[in-house]
DNA sequence: CGCAATTACCCAATCGTTTGGGTGGCGTGG
DNA sequence: CCACGCCACCCAAACGATTGGGTAATTGCG
């Protein structure tokens, strides 16, 4: 494949063009250009010539050079809250593919949520002449996207959305009411929300795609049965402790908006001695691949993570091409498990013997 | 913080150099140098004068630029089996933190263990000229590690090891220690190992650790006692299934190798109408967030992940320093919880009336 | 056979930095 | 008063690839 052998710096196109004694112009123009401008530039039989020497030498353009002069790295930023949080490395494998099928190369930095750091990872980014930007860490009250319009960056949001910028997420919304027409169909009536951070748009429309179609649904749900809290297993389990503190009006059914707040949710649920799917009905989101195979399979709104980031890919590479393009949202699925199959019928008996 | 404004292009040394009336090179010495240097370059007012317009003007050099000039790209590969394994994340945030210090910039692929996919992201990073990478995916039997040695190309291991090259790992054959003598201690004798992918050394190591320290104790345990799987939740319920299906041979503890798998064997033994911790102890690796907040805490060896990532750098900078360093394993520590908490002794006693 | 068009190249400038090697002018010691 | 040595800069050549603009030589056409 690469049959460098000794070479001990890379070939440049000087080198091959040397070996071939030909201008380093004409085998430019060859290796680089899509058989339309190569026509032109050299007969075909020296071409073939140029070609099979670069495959032989293992040729490979300095990025560097070439994006000196043509103002262009092929280079993408990604910025996440965190590569440790599932979802989002997901979502990044999608990235990673669509950019490499489109030539692309990814740098990715963890902002862990918060804006300074954000703001400085986005500027090392920059400060890398990187084309464009993928942020997964966008908070509602975001200044960092006015900023980057004003200074006409590209980019484009992903996992999170922003009204007024392009955007590859899942619809959320439509999560929240699958949730809350499954939880409602099982006979729950009584329900709350482990909602996750309000800073980010998929916690809140998660939330209020659940309660509206609650509502509309003639069910009571009010400001009380949200509880915000961090997305990971701690958070999930302090949310839980919350509720079930509350006098008298422990929900039948949580509908967590993050698998690992669902997965504290079932914790803390069991060390107060109650049985998630049979007491307490439990259901999650995003449909990680830890949810099926957890001792009580959870259920959960399954997103599509990687889809997500190879259309974020998709969008950015739009918007450098200088076309308008409107906020993406992916269609969510929901899949029952055991945490939440059962009647609420049962679940409320249950829960009235616990 | 930055002043450009309108700015539509980068500032470049050479206009800095105009503004001021200055050479280029002069600008470029007092910026780049670290004092040293600039003494002989330029008087301290003009120095001075010089921070502070390129303060203004939000310059910042381009990395192409300079590359090109000095052979050095300031960036490394990291090439890790799926960013979507938390284990990898976490290092990999060790590494963009530790990277960062150093003012190295990161690319991060995923390989998917599959070592032609390997090669070929390798290929990739070192095409975008990379100073250096950092394997996370290495298997046992790799040719890559000698093909890039034979190429002179720097890079270290992290994660898994390879005898005879750079490292940074966890000491796993301690950590495999650490679970035997708990396991003996809390008067188990009859167990198994969920033993992960045989072409890891993390497996391969914590596996023997196990095996030696258990002989040394007195324990019996032969090669049917080890199951080996993938790594993840399912694989750890397909290993436990396995083991659950022995005649008469079901195991009172069981050592899964990675806190994935340890999950999905939890999720194998509750199907079997088994409680764990009750009926048969767990004990799981890498102690990721998720093991203390699961409904059953999970017993876990906690591997400072984090630190291994960075120490990953760090070697890698000596590498390329032309440095011999020495292979580098740090020392986990057991966190033991409700899976593995009860002796055996009530263990073997519930399993008999199940 | 003459002229134009085409073919198959070459030339040179350019991108932004870095760096080895000058070079005037001033201060100082002998 | 002269020589020497700093000091504080400047100059120019790289690094490797791209690209607008040539230009000889060949071919085509009438």
């Amino acid at each position: 494949m690469r049959a460098e052998g000794t070479g001990r710096q890379p070939i440049t196109l000087k080198d091959l063009a040397a070996e071939l004694g030909i201008h380093p112009s004409t085998v430019s123009r060859v290796l680089h250009s899509t058989s339309e401008i190569a026509r032109g530039a050299a007969s075909s039989a020296t071409a073939e010539r140029v070609r099979k020497l670069a495959r032989e030498r293992g040729y490979s353009p300095d990025p560097g050079a070439a994006s000196l002069r043509t103002r262009r790295t092929k280079a993408f930023g990604v910025i996440v809250p965190r590569l440790s949080d599932l979802v989002l490395a997901t979502m990044y494998e999608g990235v990673e593919e669509a950019a490499a099928e489109a030539r692309y190369s990814t740098f990715v930095m963890n902002s862990h949520d918060n804006p300074e750091e954000q703001r400085r990872k986005a500027e090392t980014m920059l400060a890398r002449r990187v084309d464009g930007l993928i942020l997964g860490d966008i908070h509602a009250d975001s200044e960092l996207v006015h900023e980057l319009s004003a200074r006409h960056i590209p980019f484009v949001l992903m996992n999170r959305r922003y009204p007024g910028f392009p955007s590859s997420t899942c619809d959320d919304n439509l999560g929240g009411k699958l949730v809350a027409d499954h939880l409602w169909d099982t006979g729950h009536r009584s329900v709350a929300v482990i909602a996750g951070e309000p800073y980010a748009s998929t916690a809140v429309d998660r939330t209020a795609g659940f309660r509206q179609r609650w509502r509309e649904l003639g069910g009571e749900f009010s400001d009380a049965d949200v509880v915000w809290s961090r997305f990971d297993t701690e958070g999930g389990r302090e949310a839980a402790e919350t509720l079930l503190a509350r006098r008298g009006r422990i929900p039948t059914a949580v509908f967590a908006v993050n698998d690992f707040a669902a997965i504290g949710a079932m914790g803390a649920i069991r060390s107060h001695g109650l049985t998630v799917g049979q007491d307490i009905a439990v259901v999650g989101f995003n449909d990680t691949s830890l949810a099926a195979q957890l001792p009580i399979p959870l259920s959960s709104v399954r997103s599509p993570m990687l889809e997500i980031g190879r259309r974020a890919v998709e969008l950015l590479r739009r918007v450098i091409a200088g076309e308008q393009v409107e906020p993406l949202r992916l269609t969510p699925e929901l899949f029952v498990r055991e945490s939440s199959a059962a009647t609420a019928a049962v679940a409320s008996r249950n829960a009235l013997a616990g």
